[in-house]
Parts: C-alpha cells; structure tokens; sequence
RNA sequence: GCGCCCAUAGCUCAACUGGAAAGAGCGUUGGACUACGAAUCCAAAGGCUGCAGGUUCGAAUCCUGCUGGGCGUACCA
C-alpha cells in the first residue's frame, strides 16, 4: 500500500544518497513510516533523520534536507515538508489517493489486505474452560478476543486454527461428578451436607434431573456411579458451552481432549524425553521438572507421590502435540491469574528443544461486573457469578462483542449491566451499523432515481461511461479515501501487535469521518456526474465496514 | 517477603510500541432537521499522564525507588 511506497521511496533516496557518497554506513535501514495524529504533519511521517543522525556523524536537519532532496521528485508525493528538528513528512498526491480507491473498488476489498503470514500456520487455543460449569463473562472476553484474533490474523495472510482443549481427565471432573451425585441424593429427598469444593450452582441440579428424566441408572458401587455421572455431567455441560459459544458467535476449527493426550501416550511418552534429558528426575517420591534451569522459577511437580500427574504434565504433552502438528506459532489465551504459569511452560518447552519464543500467550484481565452500581463476585463454585449466556441476552450478542473488544486485554474491564441495557442505543455499535445502514439507505434512493453504479443495484455500470472520480476533491472526501486506506494498516498493526482491539477504534474513527461528510454534503445532488463518483467512494467505504464488522464478528444490518 | 499486570479529562478508555501541541465516547454547556435516516453533526469547557529521580535530540511509553489497586507465589485445578 501507500505507505510501502513510502518506506520504497525513502529507501531508494538514501541509496541514491549513499551512491553520491553523501551518506557512508553499513547495512539496510528500515525506515520507521508513520501516521502523524496532526494533519499538519503530513500524511505520512518518518523520523529516519533521528534514527541516522549518530551513525553519521551529521545533524538531523542536514539528514533530513538531503532525504527530501533525492525523493522530492516523486510522482507519489505532493510534497516533502522537514518540520521540527528532523521530522520528513509526507503529503500524498491526491489523484494517488483516488487512484487507491479505483483500484479497491475494481479489486474488491479482499485484494487489498497485507499478506502478512504468506501461509504460516498459526495454532490459537482460547476459551478451554473445563467442563465443569456454564461460562461466565471472563470466559465472553477471551473468546471474543480470540475469535476476532483469530480472524484478523486470517486477514493477514495467516493459515489460522481454532482450537478448545478440554480439560476433561482431572480432579475437577472428578468433583464434578461428586456435586452431581449429591444432588442426585438429594432430589431422592435424603438429605446432604456439601463440602466446599463442591460445585454448588443450579446447574447441577439441572443435570441431576435431566439424569433422572433420560431413565439412566446408578452403577451398584459409589465409585462407579461417580465415574459415570462425572461424564455424563461434563458431556452435558460441554453441550452447554459449545452452545453458549455458537448463540455468541464463536466457533471452533477442533476440540482437543486431555484425555486423548493419556489415551495416545503422548503424556508418558513426554514425561520420558525430560526424564532421558535430564529435566525431570526424583525426589521424595514425586517426579520433578527443572524450571529453575531455563527460567527464574521454581521447580514444578509432574507427577505427584501418590501416582497422579499434574495438569502441568498433560499441559506439557499438549503444546508438545500441538507443535509436532507443524504449528509455527502457537497463541494461547489464558486469564490473567495463570500468569504465573507462563515461565514453566515456556520452560517445558525448551526443555523439549523447541524454540519457546514459539509460543505466544495472552493474558486476558479480569472482568468487573457491575449491576446496580455494585460489583458482583464470580465464583464458579459458589454458583454465584454471572453467565455469558445472561450477559448476551440482556444486551445482544453484537454490543456484548463489540464491548469486549472495546479495551486492550491486558487491562481490566469494567462492565456495567445497567449501563449496557440502558444506553444501548448509545453504544459504539449502534454509530458504525448506524453508517452502514445509512449508505444502504442513500443506494435505495440512488436506485430509485435510475442511478446504478457497478456494485450498486444490479444494472452494471451507469451509461457505459467511465465514473470520473477526479470530482472528489473535497477535504471530507480526501479524509474518508484516506481513512479507508488505513484499513490496510489497522489489520496489519493488529496482526503484528496481535491486539484486536485496535479494530474497533478504527470502525470509529472511520465511520465518524463519513457521519461529518454525510452531513455537510448531499451525496445524490444535482450534477450526476458528481453523484456518481460520490457513490462509488460510499461504496468503497461500506465495502470496508462490513469487512471490519466481519472480522469483529458483529453484524451489519441494512436498515435498523 | 518475592514475582507479574494496571494507574492517562468527572466516568469508561485510546495513543500506530520512543516521536511533534496526549485523543475519543459518555456526562456537562450552547447550537444544527421544509435536503439522501437527528441512533447524526458542529462548537465549548475539562490534563503537571499516581509521586520522585534517571536514560536522550525527544518519555504516558524504557530504567530505579516509592504510593495505591488486581493477580500469582501448592505434591490446587
């Protein structure tokens, strides 16, 4: 995009300088192109005169006098301004700027995305709550988060998949089976004492009625019973989140099960490489992993003395299987109070031989939820928290995703009931839907008065004649071809950063830019010349938001 | 005690990863519908970026030390 052609221009220009033997220094330079938040400073921005100033010896100034003079020749450029005590900024020609929207409208916006990944393969695994209970709003965050990850990265060129792991072998499950089999008790009218650990909401109730209701049977023997309810029990959650999951838009590519990973061997089969490595070994009758020798961290149990492995252990197996899938980056997304775990498991993965910048994780921050000016508790286990489920019902699953996303992850998140309810109508979402809707409406009409733009209608282009776009020329007008071009950097930006958050500021922002234009200038006006090239910009610019709600996973309406 | 994260306008949050004069929304105040949808727009007020030092051309951003909040620190999951 343009601001490639920039980074090429200012490339060639110190080439050029280095040739005349103005400049004398080793190596490539990638320059720094950035967005300047003053209009002032141009369109386009570099502090390369900064970044070149010690190695030449020179001032900034003088640096940056003879960039401009080798690239001020640019037919890409209106011109080259030195501001500051450095600064090069850039000011785009404006039939270049037309020329970009030309070229998307033709293309389709699809063609104009950064081929970042060029087909690398990325492994990201999210939610994977165990099945133990329904999700709560912590869990709402990270999914959305890794949804919309998951397809920005796509965007950016990245062979992406989506993955669960169900943590369905543990203790949890185990008490989970338990808190069923009490209440099973219970509804038999005998009455039963629940210990703390146990799974104490509702919804457990639920499933003891729905065992009773299917007419399955109790095995004779505690044990058994348990063990059977434990399934039964996590198999009927598990229903319950994948369907909370899809009511909330978000799907997975694979479910991976803990217990394929002791089925297959695959936790054996690790805890024996560390073992032959030398990572692992014995004491007090437990099987040790050596954090200590690749991370500030102590050492870790795998397998504990009374013969159980820990989740470290299968959680080692598992990123072991995942990368023996061919993965080139595996992304987790965790909540933030497993922070902690990050350097064992990074650890682990050294230890195996694998290069651990392999794994990126990210930390999703608690989520405060607030009703009636309080904050309320969550705990699964006391059942007294918040469902995902309740939060999409109340305020919609498009305002509910778009809040989400409203904040970058690692910062905590303030979720007001009351406030989502009330002004909903207020909301972010509303103002981008609202513009979409908004431009469908002027199509109608444009329809309605005979205008058919190719895209607009269904008639193919208006009289066969070429739309002059060389009628924008507005500064609105500028500003929205300009902020459409942004796209290709926001999507970029994001996939680098891996912070889907970005995306919705820059819905925002673009769609404010069309709300001012829509209020200052008719769009279907009296020279149709000028109506044409007028829709073909808004036809462009709804291009981009509906592939930004898209990727956010929010929908588009047409009329609201 | 040790470790990780956070602290920015009255409130909720941004700031393109070290750039220029710190920006939005909500709220407050005042304006704009006989023109394509007013769920909109235009304007004003609001800041010593928690405090104190340091690094350099340049710091909300990096380093050190405080203050206040969250989380972690298990042979828990």
């Amino acid at each position: 995009m343009i601001r490639k052609r920039i980074q090429e221009l200012i490339k060639e220009a110190i080439n050029n300088c280095k040739k005349k033997g103005i400049f004398s220094f080793e190596g490539e330079i990638d320059p720094i192109i950035e967005i300047p938040r003053e209009e002032d400073f141009g369109d386009y921005s570099t502090n390369l005169a900064f970044i070149l100033a010690p190695k030449l010896k020179k001032s900034p100034l003088k640096i940056a006098e003879f960039i401009v003079e080798e690239a001020k020749g640019s037919d890409l450029v209106e011109k080259i301004e030195i501001a500051g005590k450095g600064f090069i900024n850039f000011f785009i020609k404006d039939d270049v700027l037309r020329d970009a929207l030309k070229n998307i409208f033709q293309k389709g916006v699809d063609a104009f995305l950064p081929d970042l990944g060029m087909g690398r393969k990325i492994l990201i695994e999210f939610v994977s709550a165990n099945p133990t209970g329904p999700l709560h709003i912590g869990h709402g965050r990270g999914a959305v988060v890794g949804d919309v990850l998951a397809n920005i990265l796509k965007c950016a060129g990245f062979n992406v998949v989506k993955e669960y792991y169900i943590n369905d072998a543990g203790r949890q499950i185990a008490t989970l089976g338990e808190s069923t089999y009490l209440r099973l008790k219970e509804l038999r009218g005998e009455k039963v004492e629940f210990p703390d650990n146990f799974y104490k909401g509702d919804y457990i109730k639920d499933i003891a009625s729905k065992f009773i209701e299917q007419g399955k049977n109790l095995p004779e023997t505690k044990e058994d019973a348990i063990k059977k309810l434990s399934e039964f029990s996590s198999s009927i959650v598990m229903e319950g989140i994948i369907k909370d999951l899809q009511d909330f838009g978000v799907y997975f590519d694979n479910y991976f099960r803990e217990s394929e990973l002791y089925k297959s061997g695959m936790v054996d089969k690790t805890l024996e490489i560390l073992k032959e490595k030398g990572f692992a070994s014995e004491k007090d009758g437990a099987l040790w992993f050596k954090t200590s020798l690749f991370e500030k961290d102590e050492d870790r149990v795998l397998i504990k003395s009374n013969g159980e492995t820990t989740y470290f252990a299968s959680d080692i197996a598992y990123h072991r299987e995942k990368l023996s899938r061919g993965f080139d980056l595996l992304i987790d997304i965790w909540g933030s109070d497993h922070h902690g775990y990050i350097p064992r498991l990074k650890a682990s993965i050294e230890a195996l031989g694998e290069d651990k910048e392999k794994l990126k994780v990210i930390l999703i921050q608690f989520v405060t939820l607030i009703k009636d000016g309080k904050t309320i508790g969550m705990s699964t286990r006391a059942g007294q928290f918040t469902t995902l489920r309740e939060v999409v019902d109340e305020v919609g699953k498009d305002a509910a995703r778009f809040f989400f996303l409203m904040r970058k992850s690692d910062a905590h998140l303030e979720f007001d009931l009351d406030l989502a309810k009330k002004t909903s109508n207020e909301n972010p979402v509303y103002y981008i839907q609202y513009a979409n809707a908004r431009i469908e409406s002027i199509f109608r009409n444009a329809k309605e008065q005979g205008i058919f733009i190719k895209g607009i209608g269904d008639e193919g282009v208006t009289h066969g004649k070429e739309i002059n776009l060389g009628l924008l020329t507005l500064k609105e007008e500028m500003d929205i071809i300009k902020g459409i071009i942004h796209f290709y950097d926001t999507i970029e930006g994001s996939a680098k950063s891996l912070e889907p958050h970005r995306l919705t500021f820059y819905l925002i922002n673009l769609v404010g830019r069309f709300h001012s234009y829509y209020n200052k200038v008719k769009v279907l006006g009296e020279d149709r010349r000028f109506t044409e090239a007028r829709l073909v910009l808004l036809f462009v610019l709804q291009q981009i938001i509906k592939k930004g709600l898209d990727i956010l996973g929010v929908s588009a309406p047409d009329k609201m």
